[in-house]
RNA sequence: GGGCACGUAGCUCAGUCCGGAAAGAGCGUCGGACUUCUAAUCCGACGGUCGUGGGUUCAAAUCCCAUCGUGCCCGCCA
């Protein structure tokens, strides 16, 4: 309704501007703040004074006589408060917005019948998903959910390197060595914590092995990407047996969050249908091209990029680059729009891949990328080769046992006599550790650092999933406690909708819950434009401490309440329900019924 | 050395893109509230030269310039 509400205020004003002949190119709208009582505001008055030859509060007061709040939907009032003009909302606004949101899919946006393909996480498939990388698939998984919940149609791609160097590696230390050159266990029962071990063994003998044995295997790797480059089914087949097995681990791990993909591709598919070969081709042609020190390489420097891109190596074989060239060109051939979740190291090749695309005649006005900052230990980096770095795994279980605690602790002073058994425990924990693993992470801006301590990441304090999760938590409470069912749509259970009465919501914590509960649409789709998840949980926490005002001053289901005032805040709850389990869904946090 | 990001309360962060109403939360500290729909909650107090210095503007945490600190990047790696 805000975003109606918005548009109503936009439209008058600009007639208003006209009218008095003023410039219209900025309505100077603004959010008030939130001791003023006006849902929408418009500083505009300010940069008219000089112009008007009258102070701000004067012109401010001239616009506002010349709007009629009576011909606006939303609108119920125009006030002046000195230069300032405030837009009080409408019995309408609250009417519209109640009823609209005791719809399930509140918030949801209309269709924008545009594709886009979300491609986040596609960390190469070395070994067990730790934590330096885990902020990818938990802010990417929000923004594809985030742009689903604003209207577009969403696919999730996860970008497997299976033809690098580093998978020719693997394949021939998988090859090359046995269990019982091994000296270290698997650190958990799954394919990638058991594979990794070679990975990590054949990298440490390249390192320091025999020198004629090292050159042997160098040697060998040289042929498996070389095989690759060629298309040969053999060498893909080698590949493939490790990279298909460590892969299922990581999608195991990831499914946990859960984050799920609709489709993994791998850079492999793009030699294997020549796409590489074409796009080497075109690249030669470019005016940037040159052939220098036997490799093909991209001057970018008129564009802005000091470095030369090699694109095709002095052994013919292509680069990881050249292959995402490919790999993005088939992109656009499919979706709409384009988004990457990367980290900032990756910073300057997404910007190489861009200006490339462009000259390669791809519009990438549609390509965006989400960069976020590494999250490093206390130490150092994190690295899957030299086995450093907290295992997500590790984490996510250490979050599931405290919360589990964190639940037996309260079991005992509990007021509320709903027997929790085991299950509910288990589904509680596992919500709320789960559930404050990811808040944590896409509540922040992904931009900032992260140093990885583990009191910090388990604090079920703070400004945390919990705090938004009981919520919900109390929502559900009382629509049951009257009868009704949380996940249902008001109007399809026994409740008299046509009856309800928007104005029986009249005190101020009712109202502020209405607002707040009004501007979900906004917030999602300014979200959306903004590919910023983390708006949304600056959302939820508002919206949190809105809901707790209005529960500790409306009784619902008091004996004392009037029957019409209970069928309203029923409706308030069920409308508080909506909003914040579809927030939370969008960030990836369960909503649970009762914790 | 060059490029990019970040710097807001003791700590963790919103707000910065798009300048406006005496800077907002949470944690921590201190003091209060459970015969009432779940106290993982709520109420109150304390806490700030928005890194620093200039500039633009009626108005700057927000824009511009400079500077300091921290991180990332500058491979025929990915």
């Amino acid at each position: 309704m805000f975003l109606s509400l918005r548009a109503e205020v936009e439209a008058a004003l600009e007639a208003a501007l006209a009218e008095l002949e003023f410039p219209t190119d900025d309505l100077g709208i603004e959010e008030p703040p939130e001791d003023v009582e006006s849902v929408l505001a418009s500083s505009v008055a300010f940069r008219l004074a000089s112009e008007a030859g009258a102070p701000p509060p004067q012109v401010a007061g001239r616009l506002a006589e010349s709007i009629d709040a009576d011909e606006l939907t939303y609108v119920a009032e125009i006030q002046t408060q000195g230069p300032y003009l405030n837009f009080l909302p409408s019995d309408a606004y609250f009417a519209q917005t109640l009823e609209t949101a005791t719809d399930k899919s509140y918030g949801a946006l209309e269709d924008r019948e545009t594709s886009v393909v979300v491609e986040h996480t596609s960390a190469n498939p070395t070994g067990p998903v730790h934590v330096g990388r885990a902020r990818n698939p938990i802010i990417g998984d929000a923004v594809a959910n985030l742009l689903e919940f604003a209207g577009y149609d969403v696919d999730r791609h996860y970008y497997v390197n299976d033809a690098g160097r580093q998978i020719a590696t693997f394949t021939w230390a998988y090859e090359t060595f046995d269990e019982s050159d091994l000296e270290t266990e698997p650190e958990r029962d799954r394919i990638e914590y058991d594979l990794v071990r070679y990975y990590r063994i054949g990298n440490a003998f390249l390192e320091d092995g025999p020198e004629d044995e090292v050159e042997a295997a160098e040697a060998e790797i040289e042929s498996i990407m070389q095989g690759l480059e060629s298309g040969d089914e053999e060498a893909y087949e080698r590949v493939s047996e490790v990279v298909d097995q460590v892969l299922s681990g990581m999608k195991g791990c990831l499914e946990r969050l859960p984050a799920e993909f609709d489709e993994f591709v791998k850079e492999t598919r793009f030699m294997r249908n020549e796409a590489t070969d074409d796009v080497v081709e075109r690249l030669k042609e470019l005016d940037e091209a040159v052939y220098e020190d036997e490799a093909w390489q991209l001057e970018l420097e008129d564009h802005g990029l000091d470095n030369n891109l090699v694109f095709l190596r002095s052994d013919g074989t292509s680069l990881y680059a050249t292959r995402d060239l490919a790999h993005h060109e088939w992109k656009f051939d499919n979706y709409d729009r384009a988004v990457t979740i990367l980290g900032e190291d990756h910073k300057l090749q997404a910007k190489q891949i861009t200006t490339t695309l462009e000259l390669l005649g791809t519009d990438t006005d549609d390509l965006r990328q989400v960069l976020y900052s590494y999250v490093n230990l206390p130490e150092g980096k994190m690295s899957t080769r030299r086995g450093t770095g907290v295992d997500l795994d590790d984490l996510l279980d250490e979050a599931i046992d405290r919360a589990r605690e964190e639940v037996e602790d309260r079991l005992d002073d509990r007021i509320r006599d709903d027997d929790l058994d085991e299950d509910d425990i288990e589904r509680i924990a596992h919500q709320v550790g789960i559930g404050a693993v990811r808040y944590d992470i896409v509540s922040k801006q992904p931009t900032k650092a992260i140093t990885f301590e583990w009191e910090q990441a388990l604090d079920f304090e703070a400004q945390s999933a919990p705090y938004v999760q009981y919520v919900h938590a109390r929502c559900c409470g009382i629509l049951e406690e009257a009868g009704l069912d949380p996940e249902t749509d008001l109007a399809a259970q026994d409740i008299e909708l046509d009856a309800l009465d928007a104005d029986l919501l009249e005190t101020q914590a009712e109202r502020d819950l209405l607002e707040t509960i009004a501007r979900l649409p906004a917030v999602i789709d300014e979200a959306a434009d903004d590919l910023e998840p983390h708006q949304i949980a600056t959302y939820t926490r508002e919206f949190a401490d809105r809901f707790n005002a209005f529960y500790r001053e409306c009784p619902v289901l008091a004996d004392d309440v009037d029957t019409e005032v209970r069928a309203a805040r029923l409706a308030l709850v069920a409308a508080s329900k909506h909003t914040v389990a579809n927030a939370l869904s969008i960030l990836g946090v369960e909503p649970p019924r009762s914790m």
